[in-house]
RNA sequence: GGGCGAAUGGCGGAACUGGUAGACGCGCACGACUCAAAAUCGUGUUUCGCAAGAAGUGAGAGUUCGAUUCUCUCUUCGCCCA
């Protein structure tokens, strides 16, 4: 008996797919599509364990669907473009391209070892040309339709790096890399108008049905629809301010109006430019950076300006109008009204600045002298000292009248705010796409003529540069365009860009004059299903949604709006942290334990190791485990299993090298069980075994079911009772005659999840049918005789086999004079039986 | 602060529309094989109890003949937004 040597098979069977082109796909209208796509990997180096999940997943999936008859498309591609390639070719002296090019050869040899059904005749890579020649004809064309603009906008700024700063980019308010104090800083930057969707984005999320709840909340949160009204706040003080115009979502709380608050870009500072102490003020704002978040955690700062604003619904009220921190000139426009007893921004401000602070709403079990004393009040109630509007529910009528009596008033009118902004795409970076138009000696937006794309990264360029390196590529900028010398655009598009749109790429990959071939989107899109990390449940996935209503507008290109009619969101690897006693990380191949719980150094064993808590995999924690070591130790088919077995997919998984092994040794084992079946199938036999349809046909069902609902894991324990049921099969020397039929149809549910020993067993069991999932046959779904829970008072008592056939009464009757419930039946009085067909039966004795 | 979700043995986790809680795996214990160990195989493994039996799905209530599943309150944890 010979150990399966998982290494030459899996190499044999994955040749013989490369080789066969076994995965490539074709239009076939004779058959049901099915496009699974998992979010495509950003080439760092090397796979990690996250790849493999995500991977593995779709794969298993793909599988399932192919055999079951559908017509499948599982592309693969690279989402090459970013700053990693760019920071490491700065670290290293190194080419971004290069860099990048290497990686992707890394890890497509390592994917390939997991033995994943991918189309690599598809595969694509956002960095070529050959891709982003298509981008930047979409660009234009978005441009044309008018969702393409260019406006003033602030960015991170690290005043000594010379260079902007994505958000994560940086920590607590300083640049990563320099350590430098963030600045906002004004730059003129490009925009994809995503606002223009608002409405849809969230009203189409309703239809995704197959889509996670959590990342539809997520998105709606995100686009964030408030129903408000705006107020003409009138203003005196100042001959050149008439009236501010204030967004809230809660006038109804006017009469605890107590200061006008307005963002620092507000129009009105520019009567401000020559104060110094503004500009003193200004500067000092521009350090707190540009999220929202980090604007709610800073201290509230604000100046005092000398106008008063109005209250438009009591003359008498006239409060001060500030410049103050936490006013985004973004939302709304740019300025608010200030209601302490109401808002806790507002009060902690108000509190500060020594301001009125004016309750207006009551909680429902106060009565009409309570006070905002130490926090504001912010829940429902009723409004009071609020005049002619004192009594309404809050918030459910307060808000509908007030409005009402503003807008009959003419002091506001009612309207709808969406938090979301549009999708500043500019990236002053080298390694992105560049963004297709030059500019004239007057700023001119000239667009690059089409017959003029694909405008080409230079690829010789110096690195090494403070800003864009693309700004000091002289003669890379100077453009001519139809005999005029132009200036070229130097800002790249942000790298979600890249991947807005690559889902539909793939269905015509290697199309060369156009983005899309229109009958191979028609016959593929909307991608079925779509697997991903939850990571990206709100930019990428919005950014897609609005990309292919974008390409749509005014179109019929594009049929569908939504790209991705199933979403599916895995969780993450985790495993645990170590940590040497000078606080350094340690990866776990640096550590050992010998009773698991006390670890340490491997190279000194004196040396106690701090294990910290588990979490997900990252380089930075070192807590990693190399997929390559790992394959080549175990397997594809180990690794993938293992991978499935320990958690549900949604779930966070624990990374455990005993698991792993166990998974290993399954491979093993059931490698050596099939052939001792394989020995035992050779041998003549009639006899037909009733009860192996039985279990062969629940356990088809079973993992039918776990499949549909994404529960591997439970595919996973299925597997495990197969082999104990064949085991024993095995042992007992068992030979029906429909062994080799149920046998065969045991290997081809399993062959999603470990292919290549599937398919060597099919090899060896010489299957010359179909190769095809398996149907269940129903007959076989109910067995003969039923077990029946016998329930005294709904506790267990008892199970009694009973024939199925037979009816109720009978059954009822037959239970009653079982020995195990008799002492309950003499001890009390029978007062109601409950029988549940083919489950259980319920004596209320008292 | 708001929203969403989760909580089941020593651990990861099963449980169809309310109907046998703990599938399957890990770990652990014992046994077989062995001079011995590893590997492998077998048996057991929610808790208490010798047993009969009782309790038991974060806590507390409710609906029900019957609740891990439905409702309410609370606690803890996670994620997202602020």
């Amino acid at each position: 008996m010979s150990r399966y040597n998982f290494k030459i098979t899996e190499e044999k069977w994955q040749k013989i797919w490369s080789e066969k082109k076994s995965f490539s796909s074709q239009i076939d209208k004779n058959k049901k599509k099915f496009y699974c796509l998992e979010m495509f990997p950003y080439p760092s180096g090397k796979i990690h364990m996250g790849h493999v999940r995500n991977y593995t997943i779709g794969d298993v999936l793909s599988r399932y669907k192919s055999l079951s008859g559908f017509n499948v498309l599982h592309p693969m591609g690279w989402d090459s473009f970013g700053m990693p390639a760019e920071n490491a070719a700065k670290q290293n002296n190194l080419n971004p391209k290069n860099w990048t090019e290497n990686n992707i050869e890394t890890m497509k040899s390592q994917l390939k070892l997991l033995g994943l059904s991918i189309d690599w005749d598809r595969e694509i890579s956002t960095c070529s040309s050959d891709y982003y020649k298509h981008q930047q004809k979409l660009f234009l064309d978005l441009y044309d339709k008018g969702l393409v603009y260019r406006k003033e906008s602030y960015v991170n700024w690290d005043p000594v790096d010379k260079t902007v700063l994505a958000n994560e980019q940086v920590i607590d308010g300083k640049g990563w890399r320099s350590g430098a104090t963030v600045e906002r800083k004004k730059l003129n930057q490009w925009f994809f108008k995503i606002s223009y969707f608002s409405e849809e984005l969230l009203s189409e999320l309703a239809s995704l049905d197959e889509w996670p709840e959590k990342v539809k909340t997520m998105q709606k949160n995100w686009i964030g629809k408030s129903f408000g009204c705006e107020i003409d706040f009138k203003v005196t003080g100042s001959e050149k301010v008439n009236s501010i115009k204030c967004y809230t979502t809660r006038p109804d709380t006017l009469f605890g109006f107590s200061f006008l608050a307005l963002s620092v870009d507000h129009p009105i500072s520019k009567y401000y430019e020559n104060d110094e102490s503004f500009q003193k003020f200004k500067k000092e704002c521009a350090k707190t950076g540009t999220t929202e978040e980090s604007i709610a955690q800073a201290v509230k700062i604000g100046f005092k300006t000398n106008l008063l604003a109005i209250n438009p619904l009591d003359e008498d009220n006239k409060v001060p109008v500030y410049f103050a921190n936490f006013v985004l000139m973004d939302y709304g426009f740019g300025a608010v009204f200030g209601c302490p007893a109401h808002d806790q921004r507002d009060y902690d401000f108000a509190k500060k600045y020594k301001l009125d602070i004016k309750t207006v709403v009551k909680p429902n079990d106060q009565n009409d002298t309570f006070e905002v004393k130490e926090e504001s009040y912010s829940g429902p109630g009723s409004l009071i000292n609020s005049k002619f509007l004192n009594g309404l529910k809050v918030p459910d009528e307060s808000i509908d009248k007030t409005i009402n009596h503003l807008e009959k008033e003419k002091l506001g009118k009612r309207k709808i705010n969406y938090r979301l902004k549009d999708w500043g795409i500019s990236r002053q970076r080298y390694w992105g796409c560049p963004i297709p138009v030059a500019y004239d000696e007057n700023n001119n937006i000239i667009k690059i003529p089409e017959e003029d794309l694909p405008v080409k990264l230079p690829e010789n360029i110096n690195i090494n540069t403070n800003g864009n390196p693309l700004d000091f590529q002289k003669d890379w900028k100077t453009v001519e365009i139809r005999g005029k010398t132009y200036t070229r655009e130097t800002d790249t598009l942000d790298t979600f860009v890249d991947s807005s749109w690559y889902y539909l790429r793939f269905c015509s990959a290697k199309e060369e004059l156009k983005p899309f071939n229109k009958s191979e989107l028609d016959y593929w899109m909307p991608v079925d299903q779509y697997i991903g990390g939850v990571e990206h449940a709100i930019l990428h996935l919005l950014y897609s949604r609005f990309f292919t209503r974008a390409l749509s507008l005014n179109s019929d290109e594009i049929k569908i709006k939504e790209p991705f009619k199933g979403l599916f969101t895995q969780g993450m690897v985790c495993h645990e942290t170590y940590k040497d006693q000078n606080n350094n990380w340690l990866n776990p191949d640096e550590v050992f334990s010998e009773n698991g719980e006390d670890f340490y150094l491997k190279n000194n064993r004196d040396k106690k190791v701090i294990v910290g808590p588990s979490e997900s995999m990252s380089k930075s924690k070192k807590n990693t485990i190399d997929p390559e070591n790992i394959i080549s130790q175990y397997g594809a088919d180990a690794v993938r299993f293992f991978i499935l077995a320990d958690s549900p997919p949604e779930k966070d998984i624990q990374w455990s090298d005993e698991g792993m092994v166990s998974s290993y040794k399954f491979i093993q084992k059931f490698s050596l069980l099939s052939e001792e079946i394989f020995k035992i199938i050779k041998q003549e036999s009639d006899n037909h075994s009733d009860e192996l349809e039985i279990f062969t046909n629940q356990i088809i069902n079973k993992i039918d079911q776990a499949l549909k609902k994404f529960r591997y894991n439970v595919i996973i324990a299925s597997y495990h009772e197969i082999y104990s049921y064949f085991k024993k099969m095995s042992e007992n020397k068992m030979n029906p005659k429909n062994l080799k039929n149920c046998f065969e149809k045991i290997i081809l549910i399993m062959l999603p999840v470990v292919p290549h020993l599937a398919n060597e067993c099919l090899e060896k069991m010489k299957f010359s049918k179909e190769v095809s999932w398996p149907e269940v046959d129903k007959k076989y779904l109910s067995e003969e005789f039923n077990e029946i829970v016998i329930q005294v008072n709904g506790k267990k008592r008892g199970l009694i086999s009973v024939k199925k056939e037979i009816d109720e009464a009978k059954i009822i009757n037959q239970i009653k004079t079982e020995k195990i419930i008799e002492k309950y039946l003499n001890n009390g009085k029978l007062i109601k039986t409950i029988y549940v067909k083919d489950r259980l039966i319920n004596y209320i004795i008292k």
